[in-house]
DNA sequence: AACAGAATATGATTGAAATCACATGTTACC
DNA sequence: GGTAACATGTGATTTCAATCATATTCTGTT
């Protein structure tokens, strides 16, 4: 049901919560109750900066977790919204704390998990650092980042909607993507020219 | 000597190195050894795209640490790069895996600081989707991200040298930043007239 | 079935940062 | 002291993504 070391955990340290499209899970600011885990639907993590951008943080759908960072402060430094109708689980952040003092292999496994993370976020950066918008959205796509909507998928990759849709054509175009459906597309299969 | 659960360590998990400056600590693909601890000089991580574009993952310096996330991984995901001479610790990944399942109060500090670097990186996550190269760079002053040298600031927040070098004048002719020498600046102080 | 609302898709225009180009200033080293 | 290497700094031009505008398709709701 949870993933690898909170599925061991008591059932009373677990809420689960239905939410309605928009709802929020928790917003910025509030108190850290615990982390989160997404049985269905979708919830999407964005942050918003002084100047009133809003970013995309993360992208939680079935069976991913969320806000497992916010173990360690007493608030949460982002906005989660469900972007589509979700059931979303809540572990208590008291359990974990009290197990991973008791439980060397729990709390290996979460540490891990955070290890993970990290070079999911640096994958991330990298990403944003590549200038030209075409290449930018097809590594993105090749790395898997496309799954739900592109709009959604734009503010991951850091463009707008329109910028997307038009390296999308003309990555399609050059047959370097194939397209597979409306909003959906795929890298194209590499050919193996690639030995020295 | 080293920072807060590796000081507790075995002097023999960890390695002394003395870098020029240059010199790699290690390179993307490299087989993890550990983690490291820079006792002085500046350490950078980079990564390359397939396309070719270095990106700055990491700025380290005096006391910090990197490569923490590796401890999970089998080789690096990024290069290590001295800029500058520097001494460098090299903690055993081993030693800390083999501590990590017999000191629980270890195991959560180890825990603990890879939660504060997923933080880090969302920070700069969220500097990286401000369009505006201004509030960009203010932002990033006011982070605390300026402390080396301008060119290394404008890799870390994904400009390039001439656009940081006019943002930086044009905050300065704001009075939103003071230039307090040759390629140094510091956030304005605060106005307090934001009590509503 | 009709309608609202959102996502997909593209075209035209604009604006801001990248790029190119070139000063000057500062180390550091022979 | 000379010079090579690099950082700072700023102007001129170009390019490419943001923005604005608009049409179409899809989905869900009443």
């Amino acid at each position: 049901m949870l993933p690898s070391p909170f599925d061991t955990l008591d059932v009373n340290s677990l809420s689960h919560l239905r939410c309605a499209q928009g709802d929020h899970v928790f917003r910025q600011g509030d108190p850290t109750k615990g982390i989160f885990f997404v049985k269905s639907g979708n919830v999407c993590l964005t942050r918003v900066t002084e100047s009133g951008n809003a970013v995309t943080i993360h992208n939680a759908r079935a069976d991913d977790m969320f806000a497992e960072a916010s173990m360690y402060s007493n608030h949460y430094h982002c906005d989660a919204v469900c972007v589509a109708p979700s059931e979303v689980v809540r572990v208590s952040k008291q359990a974990i704390q009290l197990r991973q003092r008791e439980d060397a292999t729990f709390s290996e496994a979460i540490t891990k998990r955070l290890a993970m993370q990290v070079q999911d976020y640096r994958q991330l950066l990298t990403l944003h650092a590549v200038k030209s918008a075409n290449e930018r959205v097809l590594l993105a796509v090749a790395v898997g980042k496309l799954t739900g909507s592109v709009t959604q998928f734009a503010s991951q990759v850091g463009l707008t909607r329109e910028a997307c849709y038009r390296a999308l054509r003309e990555l399609s175009d050059q047959g370097l993507l194939i397209k597979t459906g409306r909003g959906r597309y795929a890298p194209a299969p590499q050919k193996e020219d690639r030995r020295p």
